[in-house]
This record gives C-alpha cells, sequence and structure tokens, in this order.
DNA sequence: TACCATATTGGACTAAGGTCCAATTTACAA
DNA sequence: TTGTAAATTGGACCTTAGTCCAATATGGTA
C-alpha cells in the first residue's frame, strides 16, 4: 500500500496510475492534514509518497508530526523547489529518499521498493515487540521486580536478598515470569527483555 | 581529533583555524588520495570535514571507499557547488551532515559535536567488541560449537545429544566457555554473544 | 619419539533451579 | 463483609549445573 500526498490532484492522479501499475494498492490525499485524519493503516507494509511543500502543514512538518506520534511509515519526498538543507533535515528525520522534480519514474518505483522493504522490517519489529509487551503488561509488580533482576544473571539467593525476601519466593515469582513471558530458558528472557527495552536494575 | 579534506589549502586553513579555536585538534589534506594514505588515527574519537568536490578521488567516492573498508569515521560533507541527489546520496551513506557554502561557522561546529558524539559512540561499540572477540578467539572449535548451543538456553543433555557426546562433556566444555569469555551467567553469554554477532545453530 | 593441545568420559559431590501442595497476610473492590 | 489478586513462605522432592580429580584417545609438532 502506497499513500500519496500532494496538493496538485493533478501530481496525484498521474503518480497514482503510475504506482497502480507497479502493482501496489494507492490511496491518495491532497493535504497533510488529511493524511493525519486517517486512521492508521494496519493492512501490510506502506510508505507515503510526499510532496515538501503544500498549503498548510508541510510535507516536512508532517514527517515532524509523525515521527513524534511514533507512526513509522517509511516515507518519500518529492518536491519541485527544494534545496540542499532540506533535503539534509529530510534524510536526517529518517526519510527513505528525496527526489527532487523531474525524477524518472523507475527511480521513484526503487525509492518505494526500498521503502515498502524498511516498512516491512519495521512491522515485523513492531508486532513481535507488541506481542512480548502484552506479556509483560500481565506481570505483576513483583513479577516484573524479578524479571529485571534475574535478566543480570543473579542467582535467587542475591535477587532476594536485593528484595529483602526469602530465595523461596524468588523461585516462585521466577517461575511464574517464565510461564507468563512463555519463555523456556533465561536467554530466551534476556533476548525478549532486549526486544522490549526492559532495563536491568544496576547491582 | 577533526581531520580536513579540502583541495583549496586556504579553505583548509581557515576551517582549520576555527576548528582549533573551538578546542579540537586539526589535522589537513588537500586531496582524498592524502587522506587515505594517513594511518588510522586510534587517539580518540574523531570525525573527517569532506569537501565534496576534489580532483582526483572526490568526497563522495572517499566515503564509499571508507565504507568498505570498514573504516567508520563519522564524515561532514561541505561543498560549493553541490546539489540535491548528491546530498540525498552523502546522507544515505551515514553522513552525519551535508553543508553547502557558504555556511555559519555556528552550523559547522554544531556539526562536529554531533559527529564526534557518533564517533565516541561507535568506538566504544567497536572496542567492547573487539575485546569479546578475542575472547571467542581463545576458544576451541568444539567450546565454540557449545557457546552456539548454550546461547539458545538448552539443556546440556540436550546439546549433548545435538554433539553425539555425553552430557558430561558438554558440562566440561561449558565450564571452560564461561572461564574463557570471563561470564558469571548464561545472561552474560548471551550478551556477550549478540554484541559480537555469533548466531545461534537452528535447533 | 616425546610432548602438547584437544576432546572425551567417569565418579563423587555441592549448589542451584524448579515444581507441587498448602498456608498466611494484606490491600482493595464489589 | 465477602471475595479476589498479590505477595509471601514452608516442606518435600527432583532435575540441572558446575567442579575437582583422574583417565584415555587422537592428531600434529618439536
Amino acid at each position: 500500500m502506497v499513500f500519496i500526498a500532494d496538493d496538485d490532484s493533478s501530481v496525484c492522479k498521474g503518480l497514482g496510475r503510475l504506482i497502480k501499475s507497479a502493482g501496489f494498492k494507492v490511496e491518495t490525499f491532497v493535504s497533510a492534514e488529511e493524511f493525519l485524519q486517517r486512521k492508521p493503516y494496519r493492512g501490510g507494509p506502506s510508505c507515503l509518497v510526499l510532496d515538501v511543500r503544500m498549503p498548510g502543514l508541510s510535507g516536512i512538518e508532517l514527517q515532524k508530526e509523525l515521527v513524534q506520534k511514533g507512526v513509522s511509515i517509511p516515507i518519500i519526498f518529492i518536491t519541485g523547489h527544494g534545496n540542499i538543507p532540506m533535503s539534509v533535515k529530510a534524510m536526517k528525520d529518517g526519510a527513505v529518499d528525496f527526489l527532487p522534480k523531474p525524477f524518472d519514474d523507475k527511480e521513484l518505483l526503487s525509492a518505494i521498493d526500498r521503502a515498502i522493504d524498511k516498512s516491512a522490517q519495521l512491522r515485523k519489529k513492531e508486532t513481535e515487540k507488541a506481542k512480548l509487551q502484552r506479556r509483560v503488561n500481565t506481570l505483576t509488580p513483583r513479577e516484573y521486580e524479578c524479571l529485571r533482576w534475574v535478566i543480570t544473571g543473579m542467582l535467587n539467593k542475591q535477587i532476594a536478598h536485593k528484595l529483602g525476601i526469602t530465595e523461596k519466593t524468588v523461585k516462585v515469582h521466577r517461575g511464574r515470569v517464565m510461564h507468563k513471558m512463555q519463555a523456556v530458558s533465561v536467554a530466551d528472557l534476556v533476548r525478549f527483555a532486549q526486544k522490549c527495552g526492559i532495563t536491568s536494575p544496576k547491582k
């Protein structure tokens, strides 16, 4: 799925035809605001072909909005009146490409391929993280505490001392953590924790 | 440490003065080839201020060379006659910034700060990886095999079966691995292996 | 050939991890 | 007040992990 946002509706139409002919689904918007209205797309990898200069919210501002809102959709900028600082800023903020008009159809399609690849990777990572996060959310506060200590590699005895409880209790919490996280080993747990950004307390 | 490569020696001089006054050590080169001759700098975080267009090897080509050789030094491009595709390519290839002349001194110095920060991070990661890699290199082939299985979280019994040996032998190898890798727990081992890119065999 | 690194295994033992069943306490909500 | 989730602990028991000492086998090197 490729989204196009350009205030010139004839550009939208033209690009839409081109991109559809390459086998993508397309949806067009004539302003940044209109794109923001759209409910987040969840149907598969997607990217956004975005005009830099538009009345109202500009393409660059829309990118900033999206980054800030945590919407991770790869962006390809197109522009008729761009300059170097603008392109550099867009790239720094994670754009996949920045194409000054006129550009070859091939160039755009190649950029879209890369953007879609990137989107697929992002989505894979995010869904995995979300799955793990759902498991983490089922942990009680104490179980979560234990998890953070367990992934340091500390012994039950030591964790018990840290928490001011008995080794026995740690074993119980730990067992529940393993079960709820669907981890078969500490190695799993370490990797899970890393993937969803769980930090270890300092010893 | 800041390196400057620009074919115009007066530019080198001027930038050199500016950057020195900001508290950095500076070394200048009047061609890409001259910079490549220099032995790799190991004294601390560093970056390269690079002119895009130079006789002989261009700045963009030098960047490509460095990336390909695995020399990870953050690059800030400066140019008098740049264009958007050029800046986009440079940024895609990892440049920290791309400044068309004329630029403010502040802009350059700010970019240098970011580049030096990035360099410090890179160096930290690389030295840590090298340290771990040296430990890995002391492992015998069989010990390395065991390491790869251990970090999957598999039981000694299961690893033994995979290798066609007894559980007892696995314990011995495993003990030596822990010792040589200076790991106190499997959790450590998992993190070490991740940091130096050791892959697990598929079960 | 004698030596050395590597790989393998056994015995004996200690410590650590993990589980099942059962029980108590506390805090908060219906 | 009753109920529920969370936290805590004990006992009994089994499985794993890890270590020390000792021994054997193999392949390559000085």
